[in-house]
DNA sequence: CGTATTTGACCAGCGC
DNA sequence: GCGCTGGTCAAATACG
């Protein structure tokens, strides 16, 4: 899958976390091989461009961390440095026990905010968030039936970065338009 | 004219 | 409680 950024004219290209094919039918469960429907930058893009975006940290980022470490050497080498911000996590890192969703955070240099992932969204909500001059975007999977959401805004003091949480599992296959 | 987006209102959780 | 904050709803608007 190929993405065009027309502001930097950069085309990216995106591949599938690899893993075995996974059981829709029991959405939330603990398992870390359940992330094989999001979409990571190609490893050639890794190690300057993006990572794994620590600050959501619960149960569930750990297992989301842990499955891209082994599944992609790459990623997890880069690891997750950059962090300037992560006073954000303060309060969501103790409520652990809350209902674990899958939730995945990415890092990703990009002049434009929405990167076709290969799902149809469509927008809900705007919100101006605390310690951010940027808004934070919500979107929801417009395939019906799916729940899943996304939420998209920029980085505090690193305007290149766009940072895209996915929360949930597709309960239906990619469009195929790529 | 049907569908997507915008945007203020509304709501729920949490700390005080 | 109350107020702040983040997340969602929905009516109005824009858009094709």
């Amino acid at each position: 899958m190929n993405v065009y950024d027309p502001v930097s004219n950069k085309s990216y290209s995106y591949r599938s976390v690899d893993s075995p094919a996974i059981d829709y039918d029991v959405p939330h469960q603990q398992n870390s091989k359940s992330f094989d429907n999001f979409f990571v930058l190609d490893e050639s893009m890794n190690e300057d461009h993006t990572s794994i975006v620590p600050e959501y940290e619960d149960h569930t980022l750990a297992y989301a961390s842990a499955a891209f470490d082994e599944g992609s050497p790459s990623i997890g080498s880069s690891s997750i440095p950059l962090q300037g911000n992560s006073n954000v996590g303060g309060t969501g890192m103790r409520q652990a026990q809350r209902a674990t969703k899958e939730k995945v955070a990415f890092r990703t240099e990009s002049q434009v905010e929405v990167l076709d992932d290969g799902f149809k969204w469509r927008k809900y909500g705007k919100k101006m968030v605390k310690n951010s001059p940027n808004p934070r975007n919500y979107y929801r999977c417009s395939a019906e039936g799916c729940s899943v959401k996304k939420r998209v805004e920029r980085d505090v003091e690193d305007a290149r970065y766009v940072i895209t949480t996915y929360e949930g599992v597709h309960n239906h296959l990619r469009p195929s338009n790529f």
